[in-house]
DNA sequence: TATGAATGAGGATTCATTCAT
DNA sequence: CATGAATGAATCCTCATTCAT
């Protein structure tokens, strides 16, 4: 099985977005994603190693393009507090547009076992690196405090980001989700104390 | 089915964190919690409805007692600043002093299905209610931010607690968790820029 | 264990009639039948051997008084005809009268196993022998045909009565049993043939 | 799941009967009947809804070919005498033929639930209705009384029937059944009554 | 006698994966 | 490349029965 080939490696991977979203992760059967993408049960497994390749494939497509359209509008000449806002923004405005995906990735993937989240973290991991780049040179420039410990700080930057759309997933998507990045930028900069 | 008594249902909670926390959640068979807990399968029955019974009772057990403790603690003639402090300081000590149960709450009792999930953020809202409380007890005493938006500030603090006690269980509980919370709260209260 | 003792086996036998008729032969538990009794589980074991014996006994006390009814009323100076009246009259009179023995008999506890039944059976042959006996004196008075069958004709006879019954029983017994008797009876006498 | 076709849906029937002739219903395990048809346990879901819908199933399969077979034979220019005969004499035929099917039909599938006894009584409604049609056509030529009430009169033939080949069943099928219809056809038009 | 908490054997069903075509 | 019929392992729960009190 060779890696990433024809146009029904990406019908499975829509479809299987489709049908975690619709019907859950525990009731994504193989053969209801093989349906919905229009091709036969085996078919899934020319293109996937099994189930589980599908899922990590998932996100690995899906979070590679969220993190790269984040990544290239922060770059450029830019203060490091625009920068974080723009991360902020960019991450609200991409599950916002594909409803569908934070629910597979706030709620369903979620369940997956102990060892496939474990393969979800590392495809985290270049986003979590963009956040400490980010950190880094807010600290660098003398933005930022030059105390900042970036394992905590970028904890508490991808902690809120998650906790927070996780929060407007289960609340149905019913508000909106963008118009939250501007108070919480600055609640990430300035903390919660009055000054 | 009774509710909640004899040293036996007690012990059907212990043994269930301890096999989940050994085996995963989906290899946490009734069985082997029962043989845990050294009862008959049957006997499980008599103390739990079913499975999920289990798992729900282990969660508000475990956790009410968790933001019980919080609580009492956080009672008395303290700052927001300090309250906020100990809320932290209690969440890591608790998961650190009990790592079966951390490991249980932050990775395994996450695989649950949707409606497991409902019942668990019923429980988590008594905490979520008393994070509310030292905000909103803050805000009025003049030391957190008049513009405070509650829901936003308990998500970031929440979301941090949780991100933080994940990413320590998800590298084996190998560095001090306690630790932790001073950083924490001081970047909590002021946020990452300099000043 | 011994045999028929004290008010208890009595109760037990009559919570049985009443939790096998409302919940049908498969929700009739033990631990039913011995709250309906106003026992204890165990107490059921120190007047019955097993499960299975409480329903032979049951079937043993009714049906022996149902046939002994029938033997009292068909003693006596009566032509066989009469007789056969009788005995069919007062099969439906005691069915009619008592509707929860006759779910009892006619649908619930034909669900037993094959063994069960077996035991069954052996309690219905006093009845069989009874009809028999009906037959013989009619055969022998030169009322019934000297040809006579008495294994086939003793068949149509209660087959016919147990399918009227369970009919009437499956009809929710929405309609008067007693009064097939009369054409049952003639039918069983004449047949279906004009003449 | 299709419907009733390739010839495992056969194979699968057939085992079924075979299985629960042999072991009785509550020992007719899904395993058991796929082994005995050559399939795997989960080919039978394939085919069949689930267990219930097997026996469902066989009940309508065969008991449809059943009477199948019996109106084909009592159509054409024969008496309602004649058809009646034939009516007995090829139910007594076939299932003295087959025997395992006999020992199903007559003692291992009454001790099914309700409901599939329900269902079963729907494919019974068939056979009821063949009797009617001959009793029917008996009324309207003068051969049968114009009395008749028919419910009664299907009544006694299906009771008789239905009596006489459970005993032979429980007999173990040791004497001749179809040596009866002669008989039991006289019983049935003149009575027990001498004339 | 009477209790009732505890026992533990037993079975239908799902679904990821394979492989003959 | 593509198909889809067939596979078979794996597990929760019920309830008749026991026995220490």
């Amino acid at each position: 099985m060779g890696k990433k080939k024809g146009p029904k490696y990406d019908q499975i991977i829509e479809a299987a977005v489709k049908v975690i979203a619709e019907n859950g992760y525990h009731h994504a059967q193989v053969s209801k994603i093989a349906k919905e993408a229009g091709v036969a049960d085996g078919t899934i497994y020319l293109y996937f190693k099994n189930k589980e390749d599908i899922l990590i494939s998932l996100f690995e497509e899906k979070m590679g393009r969220f993190v790269d359209k984040i990544q290239e509008q922060i770059e450029g000449n830019l203060t490091p507090k625009e920068k974080l806002f723009i991360l902020i923004e960019m991450h609200f405005k991409q599950l916002a547009a594909n409803r569908a995906l934070a629910i597979v990735t706030q709620l369903e993937l979620r369940q997956s076992n102990a060892e496939l989240r474990l393969r979800i973290n590392e495809v985290l991991k270049k986003y979590l690196d963009l956040i400490d780049t980010v950190l880094s040179e807010g600290k660098e420039s003398g933005y930022f405090s030059e105390n900042l410990d970036f394992r905590l700080a970028r904890q508490m930057i991808f902690g809120t980001l998650d906790e927070v759309v996780t929060n407007w997933v289960m609340k149905d998507c019913k508000y909106d989700l963008v118009s939250l990045a501007k108070p919480m930028h600055e609640l990430l900069l300035d903390g919660i104390c009055s000054r």
